[in-house]
RNA sequence: GGCGCUAUCGUCUAGGGGACUAGGACGGGGCCCUCUCAAGGCCCAAACACGGGUUCGAAUCCCGUUAGCGCUACCA
């Protein structure tokens, strides 16, 4: 078997959607599991939406994802010649015609079989015009389009999700191929590039399913057999309705600035509407390629849940080394305007919140706290605990305080801290929580955080004492004052 | 309206005639661990849309109903 050759075609007249990216994803899995070639191709034919700008954005989301592909990017714009051309031999061989109808007298035709009930299909008036007829038409300058001459027989194929499709011709009718300026219809323009492009498989939407008798009528009219089609279910909001700008982020980009990690998107992505069978979830790109086949495409419209693609996200972060998050970290803060002294090593930092974070956000959040303790701001679980610790809070912080004091930056590290922690209470008969939480709390303003001694570490001897001192200033004062 | 596609826990899914007391994951609830949380471990609640067939036997095959979605342009 010859390697297959597949094609993402976006029309950049937007953003990337989730949608596109799981085709697109789809597409480069296939390519990279058979050693086939994946090729990306833009179809700006659509020249009153189509920017360079939304061409930009799609390719940055695809390689954002780690999509690549291997020829392109081609723009179907630059083939305007040979979509003609092939239009124009479907014309010579008798399989199109010209047709003179204005839009005005279509629409008026539409509007009468809607009304009677019936679904609109055009008449084939044009097709019936004598030659000489037509040749005079032409001669005058009179506008036309074409129309392809759809045989009434069943149009079938095998789909590799869905298995049999199969239309009759009578349910279609002669469409359009190429417009009066003589541009190319969308489905004509699609199949001519198909057919250069030797594309064996076309893996897309299943909004396309009613496109695909159209094409397979196409190929064979030109002589050529259609490819493998794989239609892949649609991709619904949490309310199962389309996904659309209704439900808030659908752009690849929108994930991106909400602190996804690249892989976590790509592997959620990959089981939406797709499962390598039995439990595997989380997976590595090379496990994922190795897996990835057209079979194990779901039939059935996925639903969008972000809330497991956080989880998702944050297994991820667990598992990543605090080097590969640097990068991103360190963007999010500048944009949070942290300044951080760019001899600074954030790795640590990162270390020791990423097990508790779902995005990178809400790592640099964390970090920004750890690197200046004033920064933090107490949040109603922390407020929960002074007001149930009452005086206590600002006096265990004071002893915190002297005992933290009393260590110097070279035993400043985790195992001491916690020894010279746990002896506080002991000696105060306090619970070892007592003398943790406050000090958990005056650091970073809330009762979550990596163990005491840990954090105590990660935000150094001067940055804890001073910050502890304050918050028991402040508390002891407001104490007494009330 | 016509044509087409689809139908397993709230969500993502496993399942391809007996291995199903329908499995896993997210989310929810509980317990363990523990200075808190997260992670991790253990446990609980939660689904085969409905009706007919076929068969010794149906989540699995067939038909119908219902519901959802898509398309029905000189858009892509």
């Amino acid at each position: 078997m010859t390697p297959p050759r597949v094609r993402f075609a976006p029309s950049p007249t937007g953003y990337l959607h989730v949608g596109g990216a799981r085709t697109a994803l789809f597409n480069w899995l296939f390519a990279r599991h058979t050693g086939g070639t994946h090729i990306l191709r833009v179809e700006d034919t659509d020249r009153e939406r189509s920017t360079p700008e939304h061409t930009q954005v799609i390719l940055d989301g695809l390689t954002w994802l780690g999509i690549t592909w291997d020829e392109g990017p081609y723009f179907q714009g630059e083939y305007a010649a040979r979509h003609q051309a092939d239009a124009e031999r479907l014309v010579t061989a008798g399989k199109a015609y010209r047709c003179f109808c204005t839009r005005e007298e279509l629409d008026a035709q539409r509007a009468r079989a809607e009304g009677s009930g019936a679904g609109f299909r055009y008449d084939r008036r044009c097709h019936r015009l004598s030659a000489s007829d037509v040749a005079e038409r032409v001669r005058r300058g009179t506008p036309s389009t074409v129309r392809f001459l759809l045989e009434d027989e069943e149009i079938a194929w095998d789909d590799a999700v869905h298995g049999r499709i199969s239309f009759q011709g009578r349910d279609l009718d002669d469409f359009v191929i190429l417009r009066s300026d003589n541009s190319a219809i969308y489905n004509m323009a699609v199949v001519s590039d198909d057919i250069a492009m030797g594309i064996t498989h076309v893996i897309r939407g299943d909004d396309h399913i009613s496109n695909t008798p159209k094409q397979v009528a196409l190929y064979r009219a030109l002589g050529h057999e259609p490819p493998v089609f794989a239609h892949v279910p649609m991709i619904l909001g949490a309310d199962g309705k389309k996904l659309s700008k209704r439900h808030g982020a659908t752009a690849v980009g929108d994930y991106q600035e909400q602190g996804i990690y690249p892989a976590a998107m790509r592997n959620f992505l990959a089981l939406l509407g797709w499962s390598p069978g039995g439990d595997r979830e989380i997976m590595p790109e090379e496990e994922m390629i190795r897996l990835f086949t057209l079979d194990g495409i779901q039939k059935k419209a996925a639903v969008f849940d972000t809330t497991k693609l956080e989880w998702m996200n944050g297994q991820y972060l667990s598992a990543l080394p605090a080097d590969e998050m640097l990068e991103p970290v360190r963007r999010q803060l500048s944009r949070m305007g942290v300044a951080v002294d760019s001899a600074r090593d954030l790795r640590p930092l990162i270390d020791s919140v990423k097990a508790r974070s779902r995005t990178i956000l809400h790592v640099a959040e964390q970090v920004a706290v750890r690197l200046d303790p004033s920064r933090s701001k107490i949040d109603p679980k922390g407020e929960a605990l002074i007001r149930k610790m009452g005086g206590a809070f600002g006096r265990n912080l004071s002893l915190g305080a002297s005992a933290l004091e009393g260590l110097t930056s070279e035993e400043w590290n985790a195992d001491r801290l916690l020894e010279t922690l746990k002896s506080l209470a002991e000696s105060e008969g306090l619970k070892l929580g007592d003398v943790m939480q406050p000090i958990r709390v005056a650091l970073t303003g809330s009762t979550v955080s990596e163990p005491v001694n840990e954090l105590l570490v990660v935000v150094g001897r001067e940055r804890s004492i001073r910050r502890v001192k304050e918050t028991a200033d402040r508390s002891n004062g407001g104490v007494s004052a009330a």
